[in-house]
DNA sequence: ACGAGAATTAACCATATAGTGAATTAGAGC
DNA sequence: GCTCTAATTCACTATATGGTTAATTCTCGT
């Protein structure tokens, strides 16, 4: 037998692996729970892992959350720069950023409830992160090429601010995620039904592409 | 002395008081750690109570939740309608439902906290609710009359859905506010400044009438 | 004035919780 | 094969937690 074979890894002690199932498990079981809700012997238990292994590479459940939110910053980012917008037409890059920031969102509901969970806490934890600007300033490079170019192409009206767009096209697709359960509740209709569904994301990009097309 | 002075009510024993110093300590607990990081024995501290009214008044921590929220929510609706939008043109009426549910936003953050504590676990606590559908619907019923009013007017466009209207305006308020912890660290930005704050609600209002003027 | 039920208190409990000290063992490098 | 360190396990702890039992006291209607 030659090469590596793609084993699952069959080595009994892994630092790597055991760190990526912590991580993992964690990410579940804060988005599914909340910081607070969140219980370390839960997390222990579901990464198959010593709960001591847990403070030995992580530290705490704090640091271990922030972890966990690095970590998901960097998923999305790289998956909209995966997107190359930069190479796309104007109209057709917000499009597309509309479209990918719904279905992310819609495939990736940890994202809500972990960011929802450290705004709770005023982002105590984001804070004390030193790579979390510098994950996210491409982002804003990309939108303003964007919106250059559109101005430059006589589609788009000058003046539009980048992170004021993208904060827009957020909330619309992350508000009706992130509170469908209330919403249906409150207004005893499904919104999670294919049909409304279908119907929001035509009307998120009407709204904003109404607006960055004058 | 005759008739009721405006004394603040002398009586030791009061359960209309004990109830409603409960539901306000539990309102600002909850809001402030959510409902699992939320303390039984700090909502009683806070309210001046012995802990054990709690659960004379309230059953258990999940009915007091329930409870709390439903307060919410009578709460948000009734400063609605205290607006009266039905007398407002329908231009005006948007314009006034943006800056209304903006500023009470900014001015009730427990309302957006208790919300997303309310998400995090699937509505389970107004699922249960009886009278939440009800204390609703007057807010579409208002909404749909200014639709109409303004479909009538030729100001509006056909075909707008109250119920995806409100929720892009709720949208574009809530998330700003609610995220406004993380976004401020990921964009290294202080969004919360005066001249953001004013930024955005003419960012939201031109966002909104621009759609529903066509 | 007083009886009764409502309002309130005190003391308590079983269990869960984040975190730790110290021993143990696997395996990489020699 | 051996050694040394990193990876892992075990056994524990102090404290906090939601909730309860039972006794006590206030106050309202009569």
């Amino acid at each position: 037998m030659s090469a590596a074979a793609p084993v699952v890894e069959t080595r009994l002690r892994d630092a790597d692996r055991s760190q990526a199932a912590i991580l993992l498990a964690a990410r579940d079981e804060f988005a599914n729970h909340g910081l607070a809700g969140a219980r370390v012997d839960r997390i222990a238990e579901r990464a198959d892992v010593n709960k001591r292994l847990i403070y030995y590479y992580f530290g705490s459940k704090d640091d271990l959350f922030l972890a966990v939110l690095e970590r998901t910053y960097a998923d999305i980012r790289e998956a909209e720069q995966r997107l190359h917008l930069d190479e796309v037409e104007p109209v057709e890059a917000i499009r597309q950023l509309i479209s990918f920031t719904w279905h992310y969102y819609l495939e990736h509901p940890e994202f809500i409830t972990l960011l929802n969970s450290e705004n709770l806490h005023r982002a105590v934890h984001l804070k004390r992160s030193e790579r979390i600007q510098e994950m996210n300033s491409p982002l804003v490079q990309l939108l303003d090429g964007i919106l250059e170019r559109g101005r430059r192409q006589h589609l788009f009206h000058a003046g539009i601010d980048p992170i004021q767009l993208y904060i827009s096209i957020a909330s619309l697709c992350y508000f009706y995620l992130s509170n469908n359960p209330t919403l249906s509740a409150i207004f005893g209709r499904d919104l999670r039904a294919p049909k409304a569904m279908a119907q929001r994301l035509s009307h998120m990009t009407e709204l904003v592409l109404g607006y960055v097309m004058r």
